[in-house]
Formats: structure tokens, C-alpha cells, sequence
DNA sequence: CACTGACAAGAGCATTGCTCTTTTCCGAGC
DNA sequence: GCTCGGAAAAGAGCAATGCTCTTGTCAGTG
């Protein structure tokens, strides 16, 4: 009985992960706003009533795209930041904030999905939160330990006022109890920065602006890091 | 018939103007994907299909609703900075940014449609430009009066490579012609991170993570500005 | 007065998300 | 092996949407 019950399951999560896969492909050309049910059932050889039995409504199919999008630009700063395993902060803050503009400049949808304005009347459920983290969780533990390291070369840094508390809510978010407050809080300002330059790469700002975007971005990349006490790598 | 032909023309222009009326109030509380044509009509008490003799498609309406935001969020800019008029360049940039954030939080949606991501399908026709340029103009030229003025505590800049193409582009653009090079790019780098962070406040990033934001925005503020030379206001 | 051109009105088409009701079918217990 | 229960699929249907086409209407002009 456990078999056949999970003989069901399994086919469910096969027609679950179909389904998910059909609607990235189709984000992937026509955008989030564009996504359609009966599109992704019409692929599928299904009738559009039967997707709601897996997925009872869009915004739970957009949901499950943005706990993956979320998962897949993780996997990007990992991986980046792992490949550079050894150096010094400077080279990983450069390779994990290269990792978050190549994967959004290959994944513009995805990006714009999880980054740009929400789709309005969704509220993002609480599933997405641990998924939405882990980038900049890379990134500031990766600064947490260079400043043990001693490898942060920051000058005098005024202590902040009332944001302390956020500070201290986010150093026990991401389990980085040496890294002192001021030192937190540029850390969201470069994290912010970064994208904020991507977006404005990704959603047309740069348009007849900018031309030499690896470059541009690159400049940016320095500037924030000396915002944290990184030297240019 | 001079007269009779403006006399339509005003007809016609008073129409339009209802009609973009009624579409902000409508952006205002749905948001742009829920712009709808024939809830325009109906606010208006016409039949959807004379809508499209003065907008032929949905995309022109989202334009001059992106026209009139890039116009509104111009005007705020300058009204803040002309309200500070005489002062120093970091209160000026101070008050320059938090127009712009304060401008987001009142209307979100606005702020959505002109730096969320892009309507999928929809390319943003060049009426745009100049009204999408008028809040970095106003950053830019009143940095370039405070390097000529000598009010701006440049460290040693690094030249920058083949993107002094773009700085030049840019200089030329906002009719800067002293502003230095590295100056200029981090001046980019200053204004993306000012919307990265609305951005991320208003998108949802923050939820449950920054609570005293109009601090966290101020010292956000306050370390790009380092990044141009600026001291704290 | 008749006509032309701008406008409005309405019907209609294809599409969407979602909800029903009905049918099919797989698997488990007798 | 057969029968029943529940999960899945199918299909029709509803209220919207953007947009088009055709038809009516009315003001200003020759």
C-alpha cells in the first residue's frame, strides 16, 4: 500500500516537475505577465482544468517558478564563489557579483521574476523566503570570514543609530556574529547596488547610454566592494 | 476653420487627458498589469472600442502613463533640490535621493512601471527618453557644480579603461563637459545603487528584514555618496 | 443642401483564469 | 476476479480582456 501510494505520488511529482519545466521554457520567451496556463497545458496535451488539480491557481505556478529561479541563481553564486575557493575577498565578491549579473543577463525572465515589481495581487508566499536568502547569505558570510581574516581594509565607520536593530536582526539571520554592525549595513548597500545596476542593465536604462556593459559593471563592482573594505581585486 | 480644427483638436486633447487621468487613478490601485481598456471606458462612461481611436493599442496608453512618471518623478527631483537650494553638494544629494524614494513609496505602482521590469512585448518608443533622463541629469549636472566648485573630496580615481567611451557619451548627454572621467562612472554607480535600494524596499526584498528604513536609506545614501566625493550632509 | 470626415456604438472574435459537472480509470479490498 | 472509491481528466461554461469591423450619428464645409 505504501508502494501504490507512492506510485501515485511519483507520477504526480513527474507531472509536477513537467509542468514547472513547460512554464520556464515559456517564461523564457514570453515573460512572467505572459504566462499562460492553458499554454503551459495546451504543451503539455492536457486540458487547461486538469493543471488546476497540480496547480490550483497562476500565482501558485508563478510561486513554484520563483522558489526555482531563487534556487538557480543560488546555485550560480555557489558555484562561482566555490571556483574561486582560496582567494581573497576582493576576487569573490567580484566572481559571486559577476555570477548574479550572468545569470540574470541569461535568465532575464527569471531575473525580472524574482527582482523586478511584483506581480500585483500576488503577495509572495512564505515558501520563497529561505530560497530568496541564500545569495546574499553567500555573500555576506564570505565577508563575515574576511574580516576575520583581518583582510578588510575598512577605515573608520560611523556607528549607525536605530538601523542597529535591523543590523542585529540580520547578523543572526545569517549566523554572523563577529561582523559588526556598520560593516552589515554597507554590505546591504553594495548588495543593493549591484542590483541596482543590473537592473538598470536589464530593464533598458543603459539603452543608448552605455556600450562597454562588462566593463561598466565591473567599475561598479569595485566601487561598491570598497564600500566593505574590499581593495580592486 | 482654423477655429473649428482646434476647436476638435481641443476636444480631442481634453479626451486624452481624461482618459490618462483615469488611467493613473486605475494604475494607482491595480497596478499596470491591470490596466484595463474597457475599465478606462467604463470610468469614463464611453464604449471601450472609442478608446482606441485616441490610444489605438493598450502599450500606447502604458506609454504616456511611462511619459507622465518619468515627468512626475523629474519634477519631484527638482522641486526637492531647488528646495535646497544654496547648500552644499552632500545636502543637496541627500535631498535629491530621497525625492526620488519618497516619490517610489507614494506611488508604487509608477515607480513599477518605469524601473520594474518591462512590460514583456513592449519595447518603450523614444518619447520616452528625454522624460526618462530629466532625475540623473539634475544628479549629474549638480555634481558637475560641485567639482567645479572644488567641494568634492576626490581620492586618487583610477582611469578607466575602454568605458571612457561611454563616460565621454554621457558628458556629452548631460552637458558636463568638466566632470572627469572615473567621476562620472561613479556617479552611475552611485545613482543605480540609490534605485537598487528602493528598489529592494519597495519589490519586498526587505520584508521581514529592514525595519528602520528611512535610516538604512540614509546611510545607503550617505556611502554612495562617498563614492563621487561627497562628505556626509 | 448635400457631403465628408471625425466620432461613437455595438457586435463579434479569440484569448485568458477559473469553476463546475460529468466521465474515465487505476488500484485496493472483498 | 470483481467491484467499488477516489483520484484524475475532460468538457462545457462564465466573466473578463484587447482588438477589429461594421454600422450609425453628427458637426462643420463646399
Amino acid at each position: 500500500m505504501n508502494a501504490s501510494r507512492t506510485a501515485r505520488e511519483r507520477a504526480r511529482a513527474e507531472l509536477v516537475s513537467e509542468i514547472t519545466a513547460s512554464a520556464r521554457r515559456q517564461l523564457a520567451v514570453t515573460g512572467a505577465a505572459a504566462l499562460s496556463m492553458r499554454a503551459v497545458s495546451r504543451e503539455l496535451g492536457m486540458v487547461s482544468s486538469a493543471l488546476h488539480r497540480y496547480f490550483p491557481t497562476r500565482d501558485d505556478l508563478l510561486t513554484a517558478l520563483i522558489v526555482q529561479s531563487y534556487d538557480a541563481l543560488g546555485d550560480a553564486v555557489d558555484a562561482a564563489d566555490d571556483a574561486v575557493a582560496g582567494s581573497g575577498p576582493a576576487v569573490r565578491w567580484r566572481a559571486i557579483t559577476r555570477a548574479v549579473r550572468a545569470w540574470a543577463l541569461a535568465n532575464p525572465h527569471e531575473y525580472a521574476l524574482i527582482y523586478g515589481s511584483p506581480v500585483p495581487g500576488y503577495a509572495a508566499p512564505a515558501d520563497t523566503v529561505p530560497a530568496a536568502g541564500r545569495a546574499v547569505r553567500r555573500f555576506v558570510r564570505m565577508l563575515a570570514e574576511a574580516h576575520a581574516a583581518g583582510a578588510l581594509d575598512v577605515g573608520p565607520l560611523p556607528e549607525p543609530g536605530p538601523e542597529a536593530a535591523d543590523a542585529a536582526r540580520l547578523r543572526a539571520a545569517f549566523e554572523v556574529p563577529d561582523l559588526p554592525d556598520p560593516l552589515l549595513l554597507a554590505a546591504l548597500t553594495a548588495w543593493t547596488g549591484v542590483f541596482g545596476h543590473v537592473s538598470f542593465e536589464l530593464f533598458g536604462q543603459f539603452e543608448n547610454a552605455v556600450d562597454h556593459r562588462d566593463e561598466v559593471f565591473d567599475g561598479t563592482v569595485e566601487r561598491l566592494g570598497r564600500l566593505v573594505g574590499l581593495p580592486a581585486a
